[in-house]
DNA sequence: CTAGTTGCAAATCATTTGCACTTGC
DNA sequence: GCAAGTGCAAATGATTTGCAACTAG
């Protein structure tokens, strides 16, 4: 059993050859912040025979069970990526689409204090920045 | 010539029925950050006759032109306010919806270093914390 | 076997657009 | 008066869902 086919058991979902192959294609270095669309062209390039909708299915599944994360970014667009081990948040160029993460610890912990001074219960949070990629400025 | 129709005729737009409404919508203390949805509600509960089709045209052409921000939530939903005269950014109870602002220099500052890093011209971003709010907790 | 899963097409939701009609200046 | 603005309905794009067929355990 490959370490997908584990972490696929691991979350109660049955092993099945979609999802099997989205997890790869999840788990390709190339293709980090995936849309589901991207997903489904990839599929579809490999004729594998599998539809649109079951990529949104196998994707929220994947999300609700903690394996991928969901990231909306302007423009309405949504990608998704295995969810990383180490938290980290999104810079996206406004032309090319390109994405890169970064990690920062300050704003972490400010954004701790924050919630904290405002009465919140943290559980989630969203930080992305928009701009110009070194080759599109 | 009211402070909103001032606003208007400043970048260009016209002075017309269904901008004014929309804009004293957003001005309204009691209904910071709306949806276009909303908006089309508290036109309808005002017995105003304006499509949401315009409702859109309008908020879009006041994003266009400063006047307001629209900021894209978890979920999916997209929710506009009167650009502030001073940048904040959110915080969302996720359980009754509740939204705070807040600022913080130095998580500002930082986003500034990390872009630089990356090679990035930074033209916006966009920081949401979710968790639940003090009623809510 | 049989509950979970899938493919497809149709449905839904938010948002946008085409177009004839209206209004602000 | 006339370009800009609007209402409505139809179009769009992303995502979801109903359902009969299929497959993993």
């Amino acid at each position: 059993m490959t370490a997908e086919t584990q972490g696929l058991k691991e979350v109660g979902l049955k092993i099945t050859l979609p999802r099997v192959k989205i997890l790869n294609i999840l788990a390709a270095e190339s293709v980090r912040h995936v849309s589901a669309e991207d997903i489904y062209k990839i599929l579809l390039e490999k004729n594998e025979d599998i539809g649109l909708a079951t990529v949104y299915r196998v994707l929220t599944q994947f999300e609700n069970a903690g394996l991928v994360s969901r990231h909306h970014f302007e423009g309405g667009h949504s990608v998704f990526e295995l969810s990383p081990e180490h938290h980290h948040d999104h810079i996206v160029c406004i032309k090319c689409g390109h994405v890169e993460e970064f990690a920062d610890p300050d704003i972490e912990a400010r954004q701790k204090d924050i919630a904290k001074r405002l009465g919140f219960e943290l559980t989630d949070h969203d930080l992305n920045l928009y701009g110009f990629c070194a080759d599109c400025r």
